[in-house]
DNA sequence: CTGGTCTGACGTGTATACAAAGATTATTTT
DNA sequence: AAAATAATCTTTGTATACACGTCAGACCAG
């Protein structure tokens, strides 16, 4: 089974977006256009498409005439995460409890038993990524177009700081990730509640 | 004298940006790669890199195998924005007051120069543009990666919906557009003060 | 040595030809 | 005559060759 060229886009933007997230790829490394494009059995022409998608989720920073680099994580960029995070959180909390989906809220109970689960038997980089997933749900039940790119970015930097500062031996991350279990159940909750409120509505 | 591909395609990118702000490309429109392919004197590879850019603000949605297209005001976007803008124009206002730097305040207000000017001999597309841009500076005083990205779609939307909405007879509509250079003028009063207090503190 | 320029190798940016998908028109069938 | 289907035509997506810019190391001047 071969498959087709927009399959495999698909495959390397994903492959990417989570060696990124993870820190397989660490922040400021180069990424080889030639390589990556036999590598995946791409040519270089859809490739940097998918470079240009990886950077507009921040996952990347394109450089004239340079390439491609793992957008890099500096004091500065800490900095910005933690002014614009508690925002752009909030607001999307409050909109997905607003607009969520019966659907929509069972895959967010699923992704936080995938998260419960890693919690317990999984790796810091399965966490990272439960983690991710559950939040990235909440984005799609805000669905606001223009909250939505700064979400995304937001959340790819989320798991990258979060494998940054895990240590899997300290007592306080343990703590701090099982209040993270306890977060989501508060705002599964809450959104329930929303989607309530918004049905009596109706 | 022949200007270079990049800056073909950096005048290119702005002459869309502004005909769709400007709603002389109306939301919906078609656009048709190979007729500004030779248009510009482009080919269609650095072409379909600057509808990507455009994507990126808002300005257009890329349909798999169906091209450019202007992105559309629909009731729904209308809400998305009237529920996001407030929070990303004032996230962005605290920041701009915390971190601008005396030279942008000077660009600020040369811009807001250029707003009272279109406001009382130019047309509705002045004054859009004008507002515009006041409003791009402040965004670069907030200098927040992760909120830039929002605030340029919002900014976009913005200036489509005053032009909407902006009829020149109606009384009201003028004394909105009075308002908001009040509201300019309070705007550059408080980023002022924010960067003394700044100053103090260093 | 140190600083600067030149040169060649490498990698990115662009043009263009080709392949594939969507839209449109003509044709056939009921 | 209307609907379904086939043929074509247009437009988008991909591969590839070539042009251009960047970077590193050699070479020379101070």
């Amino acid at each position: 089974m071969k498959s087709s060229v927009r399959d495999k886009k698909a495959m390397l933007l994903a492959h990417l977006k989570r060696a990124i997230m993870t820190l397989e790829l660490s922040p400021g490394e180069d990424l080889d256009e030639m390589r990556l494009a036999e590598q995946f059995g791409l040519s270089r022409t859809p490739l940097r498409e998918v470079f240009r998608q990886l950077a507009q989720d921040g996952c990347v920073s394109l450089r004239e005439n340079r390439g491609a680099r793992v957008s890099d994580m500096s004091y500065a960029s800490l900095r910005d995460f933690f002014q614009a995070a508690p925002m752009i959180y909030g607001a999307v909390l409050r909109l997905a409890a607003m607009n969520s989906k019966p659907e929509q809220i069972e895959d967010l109970i699923d992704a936080q038993d995938g998260f419960k689960t890693a919690l317990h038997q999984g790796s810091g980089v399965d966490r990272a990524l439960a983690n991710h997933r559950f939040h990235e749900i909440t984005g799609e039940m805000a669905g606001n177009r223009y909250l939505l790119p700064s979400f995304r970015m937001l959340l790819v930097d989320h798991a990258r700081i979060s494998m940054t500062f895990f240590r899997p031996r300290d007592a306080q991350m343990a703590a701090r990730v099982s209040e993270a279990s306890v977060h989501h159940d508060q705002i599964i909750a809450a959104i329930r509640a929303g989607d309530e409120a918004a049905r009596c509505l109706a």
